[in-house]
DNA sequence: CAAATATTCCAACGATTATTAGAATATTGC
DNA sequence: GCAATATTCTAATAATCGTTGGAATATTTG
């Protein structure tokens, strides 16, 4: 046994992972997908790409197992193949940010001010939530809030928000998260709530870094 | 601003990084990194690739900014820019472990015994290290035994075990790891080993998956 | 300054990949 | 069984990537 040969073939195993994530629109399919199964139009629709080519990169996907395909009637939905490959997009967001200057850069231009969150104020977060100090909203896809959320969150869909303005309260802070850093629906939110003399603010936090931090979610 | 455009800005640095991690032969290199910093030609050596094939890889690897390069006298030395550069390396390797068939099947042909660690087996591993029941031998080469090792663990060279049999005890489990899962210097000294009579094991484990399990490693 | 050494740069090739359009497949509802 | 719908497959093109050989650069040593 040739000990060269057999390394070779272990690398190329784990490059197949690597290959699967060298890709923009890829990567942004797992981000979509770490927020619940959904189905190739959705998925294309969310990407911003056509059906054709999402379903390409869907089957690049499925090829590293990183996905799995199962048929629903007329439609075929898709979903992560574990936690740990969320996990694995937040690794390598997280890494991104760290040591790519252009995107610290990107992002400090994008979203206002920086509200990444640390084990202790994640910790703070949820128990002022139980005490009801602060509102924490879910502004995502109703189904995207019942496949997972935080704990306390209730759910207000970005596009809800407008008419539901009178439940939520004039007097504490509000909390907004949606599904991640690169995700815009909360800065929206907040933007919406504040024009409504709300104290609103946002956090970075989606569902699946409170996962990866090794906290709990919420179901139903 | 354009929504989209900005989304795709984002996803486009963070594929950098998958990008980076595409190919066998980085992946390769980053484990190389990850025992500590070394030359060009060191790591073209161990990597078993030409010169200027780890030159070029090397590149890549550093515009990710996933090592960096420093001038030593008439040698270049690179090193990972981060733990967590360590980590994403451990990562990626789980997720194909965990997912990917092909890989599991190839790692039960050449490893016989699975010797995975959990939090539960890594502690007691070293309370019995640190009570002397066991001994911890680090097989890898000094400088990286030196740049960081498991606590408790004795360094041994591959290439110097068979002159220095007598330093180990008869009566006790000797406990082998090297570089992680996928190398297989532990392997070659637990063959030696018992072939000379002593009761000899190996981990998985390597100084980037203890680290990455949160555990502490000893310098000097 | 010249020779030796370590590494990178440049150019070129064959192989792979992303993307698009058009045809094909599988399922549902009539 | 037939029309409608959702998705995948096939083919084709342009762009990118891995690899190799030869020239160029930077540093140390004499």
């Amino acid at each position: 046994m040739d000990k060269r040969k057999t390394k070779d073939l272990l690398y190329e195993e784990v490059a197949r992972i690597g290959k699967a994530v060298s890709s923009p629109k890829r990567l942004e399919l797992l981000e979509i997908l770490a927020q619940g199964e959904k189905t190739v139009e959705a998925l294309a629709v969310d990407a911003g790409i056509d059906i054709k080519l999402a379903s390409a990169h869907l089957k690049v996907l499925k090829a590293a197992r990183l996905v799995v395909a199962e048929r629903d009637g007329r439609f075929i939905a898709y979903r992560l193949s574990g936690e740990d490959v969320s996990a694995l997009w937040v690794n390598l967001r997280t890494v991104a940010e760290e040591h790519l200057v252009e995107l610290k850069v990107a992002m400090d231009g994008i979203f206002s001010a920086p509200e990444k969150l640390d084990a202790e104020t994640r910790r703070s977060l949820m128990s002022k939530a139980r005490r009801g100090d602060v509102v924490v909203i879910d502004v995502r896809p109703t189904a995207e809030y019942e496949n997972g959320h935080l704990p306390f969150a209730r759910s207000m869909p970005l596009d809800e928000i407008r008419q539901r303005l009178k439940e939520l309260p004039i007097d504490k802070d509000i909390v907004a998260y949606c599904r991640g850093p690169f995700c815009m629906m909360s800065a929206e939110a907040v933007a919406l709530l504040k024009e409504h003399g709300l104290r609103a603010y946002k956090i970075a936090d989606g569902t699946p870094e409170w996962q990866a931090a090794g906290l709990p979610l919420s179901a139903s």
